[in-house]
DNA sequence: CTAGGGTTAG
């Protein structure tokens, strides 16, 4: 197992090296950061998606999306299991003039919390003195968030009360957010709510956000009364509550009946509030359940003129119920839809659909969309789609497919 | 350019 790894990094170490190295210079310029933003979405090679990275030429007019390709190269790498090549490639930034500029080095912090690698990232943060970058609450509440990105929840808590002390600052409304969030994926929105007197104390402010989160531990927990506390509270400050806040309680009833979500979504309109992707995703999603597929389709087919439009859930749900009720040929073309827009469901959903597809028939459909998804998906998905056309013969050229028509 | 909440079948 650990010999392989290694083996496969030393054949890319020499890419994620050149990589690195074209990343600390300004050399290389290729292509704008918006073309690399396309093309590092479709591509799975993490040594491409260096390459990619590398090739760019805009980096220091649009950092932010800089920072959006850095952070897609290292998700590529991490799926890898190529942590020393993240570390190569991370760790070069230190030679570039940017790393006294504390976004740029927070980016760099960012990045090892994507890779699940806290410990590198909290020795870069012990680092900055040393490399002339200056501190504030904005890579703390980096750090904070790489922690959490790792799981290490219990010790958000222990760095919320160590660093501030440590280096001299003062915790802000994000890094409280944070360390409240932390105790709700812990199970315990009462540590949260303890924390919100403490804010009120120090008067850092309390965002819709930070009450949303409690607003949805209690709701996980069962605990209605305390959720509708919250939402009171929420109210009653004048902070919100806005569309995000509307859909964790639509999430809390949207195992029931779809008309109470359709309330819901009625009530926010006439609140103001534009619902968006995932409020109707949604309500899509009840009538699914509920077997009402006419009213489930009218939903997407509304999105646009909604001006929402669909996600990945979207497609990957109404896909998976449309097949469920046999409805593989409408399916079909909601398929080819989720292709134009680039947001292709996973593997068993489309698995589904070509069996379905082949069921009834549909041979010519089938072997379209059989072509299609081999495009789309990475290699080692490729190879279990290629042996599930096998399976279902569309390989083979039947009587009357051969092509020609 | 600091963060952060809310979606996804069986």
């Amino acid at each position: 197992m650990f010999s392989s790894i290694a083996l496969r990094q030393a054949r890319h170490l020499s890419t994620a090296t050149a990589a690195a190295a074209a990343a600390s210079s300004t050399s290389s310029s290729t292509i704008s950061i918006s073309k690399a933003k396309s093309k590092l979405k479709a591509e799975h090679d993490p040594d491409k998606a260096l390459e990619i990275y590398s090739s760019v030429s805009d980096r220091y007019i649009s950092p932010l999306s800089s920072r959006y390709a850095q952070e897609y190269a290292v998700k590529r790498l991490a799926k890898s299991h190529r942590f020393s090549d993240i570390e190569n490639f991370l760790e070069s930034h230190k030679n570039s003039p940017q790393i006294t500029q504390e976004p740029f080095l927070s980016s760099i912090i960012r990045s090892y919390g994507v890779a699940g690698m806290f410990d590198h990232a909290l020795k870069i943060y012990d680092q900055m003195d040393d490399l002339g970058t200056p501190r504030s609450a904005i890579s703390f509440n980096v750090l904070l968030s790489a922690c959490v990105h790792s799981k290490l929840y219990d010790r958000v808590a222990q760095l919320f009360d160590e660093m501030p002390v440590k280096y001299e600052f003062l915790p802000d409304k994000v890094s409280y957010g944070i360390l409240i969030r932390s105790y709700c994926e812990m199970g315990s929105p009462e540590m949260a709510m303890e924390r919100l007197k403490e804010m009120e104390e120090k008067g850092v402010e309390i965002t819709t956000v930070t009450f949303t989160t409690i607003l949805h531990s209690f709701y996980k927990k069962g605990k209605s009364d305390e959720a509708d506390c919250v939402w009171n509270e929420m109210v009653k400050r004048g902070c919100g509550p806005d569309v995000g806040a509307y859909n964790v309680k639509i999430m809390n009833i949207q195992g029931g009946d779809p008309e109470g979500v359709k309330a819901l979504i009625e009530e926010m309109s006439d609140a103001g509030l534009k619902p968006d992707t995932i409020s109707y995703n949604y309500l899509m999603t009840c009538y699914c359940r509920n077997e009402l597929m006419d009213e489930a389709q009218k939903v997407y087919e509304d999105l646009e003129r909604t001006g929402c439009n669909p996600n990945a859930a979207t497609f990957r749900t109404l896909i998976f119920y449309l097949c469920k009720k046999g409805r593989f040929e409408t399916g079909y073309k909601v398929f080819k839809e989720s292709v134009r827009v680039n947001k292709i469901p996973d593997f068993n959903t489309l698995k589904y659909l070509v069996e379905g597809l082949v069921k009834r028939s549909k041979l010519k459909d089938a072997k379209g969309m059989s072509r299609t998804v081999k495009k789309k998906f990475p290699p080692n998905l490729v190879k279990a789609w290629t042996k599930l056309e096998e399976e279902l013969g569309l390989t083979k050229v039947e009587a009357g497919d051969n092509g020609v028509q």
